[in-house]
DNA sequence: TGCATCTACCTAATAGCTTTAGGCAAATGA
DNA sequence: TCATTTGCCTAAAGCTATTAGGTAGATGCA
């Protein structure tokens, strides 16, 4: 009897794979380790459950997205940054949607705090010191930036924006402009507002 | 035998209840069928499956939340028409944690043409009248809106605003605040701007 | 009212996914 | 080389989905 040579990685690794093959939801242990052509029980030796593979898959993604965006922002900053780094996630997103929406996936508040997710907030407000923002202003356009980001691209995955002109990658550009447009001259507070 | 009265609608409410209570994804044919005391294939006389009452939960999130938009838009236009609108959505996801999630299912496209979907769009046009944009402008605001609702109601139902100041509230509102800002003062396309 | 039909819900069965318990053989290391 | 560890296996129980076919209560018509 070969051994199939399991590991906790090449198992979240495949996972992912699956993920983008055939969609989040159905990457199940079963499907796993039909992968590895290994009865299901031996998945059990590595992993805790089926809750475990999936948030596994969610830090996997959360990571990569991480190092892209390090990636896209070394050397940029405003506009620039911002365009770059907003084109991360969509990029990502569509070359890998199962692990995009592993992305998502909702954590454990340890795990979610010892993941990637707290780097994600960091390079957005390396991106914000690009204009001219204090607290608690610079928080809510991590917020905001966020929001859009996340909700873009998911209701793009979702095909809301397929079947209507103009094309999503033209709303795309011109969104992140309006954000851009928007970040460099930030209203004030509504009470107080003379725009 | 005392019948139990099922029909298509009763089962889609109780799911839709139940999704509320325990979660879109925890929504099982077999877990309403226990809601009614009643054996799961009772069900299949009238749902074609499971995949019929998740779509079936979903539409009727639809049109709830449209219904609640269209009351909210009625004899309100600009800044307080987009800030009511804004709040609808918030405030069902709040409200209804289940029926949201089931509002983002995605459905087949023939039935996402017949359900409450296309109203929604037609709110948000409707809002931007308020305000000064023309083709294709406006259905790249209507995106930018459709993404900042959906991604900041689904980012803080996944708990991500939740554990850092300041509160959600205040975040939702300058955020919706900035919107109408950045919608006032839509700007031109990149290459021409003088913003 | 009585009977035929319809239909709502049932039992039974198959199949897939999850998870645990316990076993054997391959790898490791002394 | 032998003991131990450990990787993968078989077996089994419990849950969900779905289909086929049966029975009794509801409905409609004479």
């Amino acid at each position: 009897m070969v051994r199939a040579g399991l590991t906790v990685e090449r198992l979240t690794q495949a996972g992912a794979e699956l993920a983008d093959e055939v969609g989040f939801e159905q990457v199940t242990v079963s499907a796993v380790a039909r992968r590895f052509d290994v009865k299901v029980a031996s998945l059990y030796s590595h992993l805790k459950n089926s809750h475990d593979l999936k948030t596994r898959i969610a830090q996997l993604a959360l990571a990569e997205l991480a190092d892209r965006g390090a990636t896209a922002l070394a050397g940029r900053a405003g506009k620039d940054a911002l365009t770059a780094f907003a084109d991360v996630y969509r990029d990502y997103a569509q070359e890998h949607p199962g692990r995009y929406t592993a992305a998502r996936f909702r954590l454990d508040p340890e795990v979610a705090a010892a993941s990637a997710g707290a780097r994600h907030a960091q390079m957005m407000r390396a991106i914000l010191r690009g204009y001219d923002l204090t607290e608690p202003d610079q928080t809510h356009a991590v917020r905001l930036l966020g929001s859009v980001f996340h909700g873009y691209v998911s209701l793009e995955a979702a095909g809301a924006f397929s079947h209507s002109a103009p094309d999503s990658q033209e709303s795309w550009s011109r969104i992140v402009e309006s954000l851009d447009a928007l970040l460099r001259h930030w209203p004030a507070s509504a009470s107080v507002s003379a725009y």
